[in-house]
DNA sequence: GATGAATGAGTATTCATTCAT
DNA sequence: TATGAATGAATACTCATTCAT
């Protein structure tokens, strides 16, 4: 590998922007496999080999731009955590779910690289970035779960694994939904405007407060 | 398609069926576009012209292998609803979660295709099949509810859409952490042998009958 | 080559013109080499084995077909000699004129093969068909002029091979006209009505009059 | 075409002008349909990516080509209106004859792919560039006869459209007669040296000095 | 550091022809 | 005699990657 990420990083901002948004939204369009250096470059207006200068080849423009991406995935999780409380355990899932649309609808292309990456076993890098973001879900999600079962929000009759794999299924599906069609069921989501989605996700916390909260 | 199958339709039972398993393997490894003729005809040891003869072009041997798989699909939800009484509820959930297991480890590949086909976009009649499959599921999901309501099983105070949704999602993503991993969270299923599997769909199953059941 | 011509003799009057027709239009719209076996018994329904049986092969089944087509392109010359006299030797290019486009009209598609093969040099049986076709025509030109010579209708300081290359141009791109559009030029013939044509053919002739004949 | 044609314009002139003989050669020997790619870039030694980086695809090589080509026919026609007097028309036509021939023998691959695309109604571009060649035919023609006409030295009794068709049909013969054997009839033309071309187009000229002259 | 021409193995697809049934 | 399944070399075209300028 002759890539020399310096010569990426030392690009003027504007054009280092640039580059990663088309060759994010051409991974997004495309999948791995099926997006082409040679268009990537033609949007650009830049020399192929330059690409193949920063990055070496087209798995390392792939890990450097998805790796970066990542980054910005772990933002609003913390940022939910450090805006809300412990009280209120099903605030804080609502706000979840607004906040991960939110981010969706920010960075749709990456969103679809990473739904892309689920079930396509040859990405490249794919087990390192999905365990990571995996074990960010439950990791963000479990202290979440026993905080409130500890407090007496949830009820007590309930196994702490179980909610979490309960909630990330519902979570996810929710986030998917919003990207895809075919996956919201009865309850339309996809390509609703910002109003529907609210009211879609209080009633989805509204269902497993009623559900999963103690009754008392 | 411009060749009618009747052709592949004459062929010998055995050598139709390494046909379809081997396209279908190779379709469940690469996704569409990835998947190579060249590399299907290879491993089969017989002509390129014969598999074309049969399908006319790629397009139509995956349709034809696809929609071949997806009326096997339908068959165990069929007997399950068959084989279980109105009564019990969470039984046939219980029932369908260890059913569609038993169908995914019995056609692997099958399912691998289907989870590709969600999220990439450019898989040929991709719009037909997977509203197929949403429309199935949720016509089997949707009667079981209300009928549960009906009967006092599923507390009356639920919206049965969001009960379609929630238990659309779980299922879901019981079935797709039998199949990939990273996706169970802290409850492990990928990979796990029989009685695992039986004892995480009744823990799943407990677990919905204690949020979702009538308590009286 | 083991082709059997016997076996196609055999079949019955209405099988074997139905499989000329259907291989000479396939020859006429795609040419020798873009015409495709495969299509024309697709279009008959008849087994490709069958037709490899009759004709031995590609170039068997043209060869047959064309040499058979040969035959009755050297009818309506035959005819007009027989049918008008010595005397006027300009009606009989008329006649001929009109006679030429009626073959055609009659049969398109071997005209159109014809006029494929005239500058295709890897037409099979080409040197054989051409020479064949261009000996007709002058065989049935010269005696004409020199007949009208001895007779006075033509001018007696006109080289007899001259009129006969300038006849044959004339008449040749008359027929080209009426088959291939851009070959008219300012008289426009393509795809006119008879009543034209006759116009046209008349007026060619009284042309011809004006420039050959003897004025006296 | 995908591509422009930048890139092949950026190489050096030795090199693209082996690229086009040898194309054009290929092309002129198997019309575009047989044409072979393949055989192009063996016989040239480059790489089969080069020329479709060149050229977009078969058709984007054959218009460029072609196109490139189309142009150098209209300068021996133009040379020759400018380099003789309006007042001897028959000598213009005899001068148009020997040019004619001399760019034949210059680029006889050119002529020979107009020759083929005459009859083959699938080749790229056709009506674009048959129609093109056969308005600057006409185009060429016409003011040539009407000028003779009023000058006293064409008989005034004739169509100038006939003229018009009758030059052209004979010219047109006198050509295809160079390049293909059997359409010389009685007086033979192909692979004759300049001399016998030279008696030949004066043999023609005065033929029609005859036929066509005002005889005062 | 940037360029972009060159590469060649890869892709899906077509086709005339053969031959066992 | 008729069938039609099997063949494999041929086709146009794409693509990530290299490297001399």
């Amino acid at each position: 590998m002759t890539q020399n990420p310096k010569t990426f990083e030392n690009l003027p901002d504007e054009k280092r922007e640039r580059v990663l948004n088309e060759a994010t939204s051409e991974f997004a369009e495309h999948g791995y496999h099926q997006a082409s250096i040679n268009r990537i470059v033609k949007r650009l207006g830049i020399a192929k080999g330059s690409l193949f200068k920063y990055f070496g080849n087209k798995q390392g423009l792939f890990e450097y731009l998805f790796g970066h991406a990542i980054n910005q995935f772990k933002q609003p999780l913390k940022h939910i955590r450090e805006t809300t409380s412990d009280k209120d355990f099903f605030e804080r899932i609502e706000k979840s779910l607004l906040a991960g649309v939110d981010f969706i609808q920010a960075h749709p292309h990456i969103y679809r690289i990473y739904l892309k990456m689920l079930f396509q076993e040859n990405f490249p890098m794919r087990d390192k970035f999905l365990s990571e973001v995996r074990r960010g879900s439950t990791k963000y999600l479990r202290p979440l779960v026993t905080a409130a079962m500890k407090s007496g929000e949830l009820r007590n009759d309930l196994d702490p694994d179980m909610v979490v794999f309960h909630l990330d299924s519902i979570m996810d599906r929710f986030f998917q939904a919003h990207t895809v069609p075919y996956l919201d069921g009865p309850i339309t989501l996809y390509d609703t405007d910002k109003q529907t989605t609210e009211n879609k996700a209080r009633a989805i916390t509204d269902f497993l407060r009623r559900g999963l909260g103690n009754p008392s």
